[in-house]
DNA sequence: GCCTCCCGCCAGTTC
DNA sequence: GAACTGGCGGGAGGC
């Protein structure tokens, strides 16, 4: 069968030219189910080996081949074609044979990649190992293997699978799909998509009017080509290609068409890119001198490809978009809501300016570009730049991983080197942490020394784009790096953590907890002296970020937070967060105190310079990386000041929010509305010493999404799971990060760390600290197992005197799904002129899940990029509608086609 | 007739 | 050398 055989045919005679051998069923199935995960390596049959004792019939056969002769004959079989019970196929005669051959758009890629999807969780169990075996699953949905790659490519290229070895691929599902997308936008902007996209439309225009065609051609090329003369894969830590096959076809790949697809949605607004000038700018990346109409051609064909996967996962939809040239394919972004860059702490540089910041890393660049490339053969994909800082502090990650404690216990007071590790007693951890002392602190306090210099010689931050920022405001926009860097180990879900200053009358030292912010809620509602200090947090519950300006407005108004907050949202309306008009009291609430913390953000960097100059002139502190504690430190000090101005109304506000909060917290299905923040981490730091790092960082992203669908048991949702995780796809993000001993040592803070809420305590407070075990590490609030953090919490609010006896003040609470209200949409005169009608969706859906608060908060339909409505206009006048719709996507006037 | 995209050839890569 | 991987474009189905 020549060239028939040369791939696999997993299924059922799908073409009529195609061997019947290897059919859906049967034997293969029940072997296939028997052995559930695939070996790894093996060897899949081809179909003639496969089967060979599963001939048809001769009937069966006859048909074939008069199909095959006769197209007519073909496709009128195929018009009668019913999608039978495939695993009796080989039973059927030939006319129920012809009945059971799908039709074309049952055989789409998109109703495949469905099908694809529903065979696993959206988040899946870390424990629980979901590898994909191609050859099982191109089985098991009757299709050609071919078609299985066109999908796992796409997938590859959104990290919601990554290659684990020939034939075998392991499924993350979503858990990374948020920083995927963070990143994809942060490279789609490095590579200026946005202008691109303009310049191809303004080149059409151009052309259409004979205006000087040719001269816009060659600018816009070279503009491209200078652009994206580096554009590659773009990777995750812990995700990476092990298999050099997948670094060798790199730039016609399907997954790097796909993440530049992905980009152009990204960074584009409206978020709807037509196929036309995706393919024009893909096709300008490749090759720029060859803009045939045959690559074009190709180039559209594998975007319908990639667009037909993406909207199996409803990242995107397909829409028409009528222009004065008439009706285009196009698809419109309907995927998460990606929050601005401001705050991806990983992904902060750019591709020039990181260079200098990465060459003070060598050997983690090296350990970067093993794993990037382990095989070494062919280093065709190469990080991109603004994924290096990423590595490398991953890398960190990584030794912090690889030491963190299995189990928390309690380290002694004394000031030796024995104390420090309150980490287990396991050798290669206690081993990890001296070698993290030797390697960081010298780099660290470089850079620390670059951050106090900042201030003086901007041009010397080690972050580049912040130089310009550091204006001569008294508040200057805090560099990214300086905001981010500390607690760049942190993952989003993560930053959301709020400091609250405890004071300690008893030490007299006062402590900052990081509290969730709802945890914060709570204990400033239970104590009016509490300040809520912020950390710059990634935004994906919704917080949208805040632009410098607005931060600077905001910190004018420091007197009054609620006005504050509302300047912000003011602020940030216009460009960035969308006026809410209808939302829920409890959403306002979570609005203020989230606008208090980036109020408090500001301040926390105002004092950032002087606390550093300080804290450099002194030698025990030297030793100190830049940290997060460093603001803290500083932020406390701030707050000594103004905690009096401010605790009024804050306590106001507080109180009423988390009373607000607490009402709606309902515990519920929530692992699908968990985003990566709903881990809560605190630990607390004498404020007249808080010059160390942050402490405890949990970065359990993956864990915290662990689905319903999963059905996991509640253990996986405890520690065990993030190490597990960590140990199944290597992520660097996952685990714990401990403390730096020494750094602990360093301040003579015994440290006391717990896992879901992690709080340090100083040598007052850790007395009666009670040793909790690892196991409870991001235990869920969901868990009906009394969550020994939440005691630790009470115990430590307690014994500050800021709850009283007996109150309990939830320790992990999580995020409630807060649906996003209706709201206008904000209009946005963007220079498209065009008609949008909606795409009427090729491939049934089901009936719509709830929304999950990911989801929720995702699709803010007035969000930074959210597009402006464009009403379909059967009429074919080019309008923008006013919209005034609620989500974008349904708001649409759908154009049945 | 155009849009959409399935299908499978075939070349590069891996084992 | 067999198997895996995936770029690529012909051409069929759908509208």
């Amino acid at each position: 069968m020549g060239a028939g055989e040369k791939e696999n045919h997993p299924q059922a005679p799908r073409g009529p030219l195609r061997t019947p051998l290897k059919q859906a069923g049967g034997s293969q199935r029940v072997l296939a189910e028997l052995q559930p995960g695939c070996q790894p390596l093996a060897t899949p049959p081809k179909p003639g080996e496969a089967l060979p004792a599963e001939p048809w019939t001769p009937t069966a056969n006859l048909k074939v081949l008069i199909s095959a002769v006769s197209p007519e004959i073909r496709s009128r079989e195929q018009s009668r074609g019913l999608q039978g019970a495939r695993c009796c196929q080989e039973h059927l005669s030939g006319d129920e044979y012809e009945r059971s051959q799908p039709s074309r758009k049952e055989k789409s890629l998109g109703l495949l990649c469905h099908k694809f999807l529903a065979r696993y969780p959206d988040y899946p169990s870390a424990v629980e190992s979901n590898y994909i075996c191609l050859d099982e699953v191109a089985e098991e949905l009757n299709v050609e293997r071919r078609r299985i790659y066109d999908i796992v490519n796409v997938l590859e290229s959104l990290h919601m699978v990554s290659r684990l070895a020939k034939n075998r691929y392991i499924w993350h599902g979503r858990h990374n799909l948020a920083e995927t997308l963070q990143t994809l936008k942060k490279v789609g902007e490095e590579n200026k998509y946005t202008q691109q996209i303009q310049m191809i439309k303004k080149r059409e225009y151009e052309h259409e009017f004979d205006l000087d065609g040719k001269r816009n051609e060659e600018v816009a090329r070279s503009f491209i080509s200078s652009e994206h003369s580096e554009m590659c894969f773009v990777e995750l830590p812990g995700i990476e290609f092990r298999a050099a096959s997948v670094n060798s076809r790199k730039d016609k790949s399907l997954r790097v068409m796909s993440q530049k697809f992905v980009m152009l949605f990204l960074v584009s607004t409206p978020q709807i890119v037509s196929l036309e000038v995706a393919a024009k700018i893909l096709i300008g990346e490749d090759q720029l001198e060859d803009l045939d109409k045959s690559k074009f051609k190709t180039k559209i064909r594998r975007l319908y490809d990639i667009a037909n996967v993406l909207s199996s996962l409803e990242l995107i939809k397909k829409v028409h978009v009528t222009e004065e040239r008439g009706r285009k394919p196009a698809f419109k972004w309907t995927g998460p809501e990606v929050p601005p860059n401001t705050q991806a702490t990983k992904l902060e540089t750019t591709s020039a300016p990181c260079s200098s910041h990465i060459s003070e890393s060598t050997t983690s660049k090296e350990q970067c570009s093993k794993n990037l490339f382990p095989s070494r053969v062919k280093q065709s994909f190469t990080r991109h730049p603004s994924l290096i800082k990423l590595v490398k502090s991953i890398e960190s990650d990584r030794r912090k991983i690889q030491s963190a404690p299995t189990s928390p216990v309690k380290i002694s007071t004394t000031g030796t080197d024995e104390n420090v590790p309150v980490y287990t007693s396991k050798m290669p951890q206690l081993a990890a942490v001296p070698q993290y002392q030797l390697e960081e602190p010298p780099k660290r306090q470089k850079d620390m020394k670059k951050n106090l210099s900042g201030s003086a010689l901007e041009h010397s931050l080690p972050w580049p784009e912040a130089a310009p920022k550091a204006n001569t405001h008294t508040v200057a926009p805090p560099p990214k790096s300086l905001l981010t860097q500390p607690l760049g180990a942190l993952p989003p879900s993560h930053r959301s953590a709020s400091p609250v200053i405890l004071p300690q009358p008893h030490s007299g030292a006062s402590y900052a907890i990081y509290l969730h912010p709802s945890q914060a809620h709570t204990v400033t509602a239970y104590s009016p002296s509490f300040m809520l200090q912020p950390l710059p947090c990634a935004n994906v519950t919704g917080i949208k970020s805040i632009t410098a300006k607005a931060l600077s407005e905001m910190t004018t108004k420091e007197g009054d937070n609620c006005t504050a907050a509302a300047d912000s949202g003011k602020a940030m309306a216009a460009k960035e967060r969308p006026v809410m008009e209808s939302e829920s009291s409890s959403k306002r609430c979570l609005k203020r105190s989230q606008a208090l913390q980036e109020n408090n953000l500001i301040k926390k960097h105002r004092s950032d310079e002087e606390s550093l100059d300080t804290a450099v002139g002194e030698p025990t502190k030297q030793e100190r990386p830049p940290s997060i504690s460093s603001q803290t430190n500083h932020q406390m000090d701030n707050f000594q000041e103004e905690k009096q101005n401010r605790s009024e109304t804050l306590d106001q506000s507080m109180a009423g929010c988390s009373e607000q909060y607490k009402r709606e917290c309902a515990p519920e299905d929530e692992d699908r509305t968990k985003t990566k923040q709903d881990i809560p981490v605190a630990f607390a730091i004498p404020a007249h010493e808080t010059f160390f790092p942050s402490g405890y960082l949990i970065p359990l992203t993956q864990c915290t999404h662990h689905s319903n669908k999963a059905g996991l048991p509640s253990r996986e949702k405890t520690g065990t799971c993030s190490l597990h995780h960590t140990a199944t796809h290597s992520s660097p993000t996952a685990g714990v990060i401990p403390m730096i001993a020494s750094e602990l040592k360093a301040v003579n803070i015994p440290a006391f760390h717990i896992t879901s809420l992690n709080i340090m305590l100083s040598p007052t407070s850790i007395a009666a600290a009670p040793v909790l075990s690892n196991s409870h590490l991001n235990s869920s609030s969901t868990s009906s197992v009394p969550n020994p953090s939440s005691s630790l919490l009470n115990f430590t609010l307690q014994h500050v005197g800021l709850i009283p006896a007996g109150v309990q003040v939830p320790a992990n609470p999580v995020l409630q799904h807060i649906p996003i209200p209706s709201k206008p949409e904000s209009i946005n005169h963007s220079s498209e002129n065009m008609t949008l009608q909606e795409e009427k969706p090729t491939v049934p859906k089901e009936p719509p899940e709830p929304q999950s608060v990911t989801e929720s908060f995702f699709r803010t339909p007035g969000g930074p990029n959210s597009a402006p409505l464009l009403s379909a206009n059967s009429g074919g006048t080019d309008t923008i509608s006013q919209g005034t719709s609620h989500i974008p996507q349904r708001k649409l006037e759908v154009s049945e086609n």
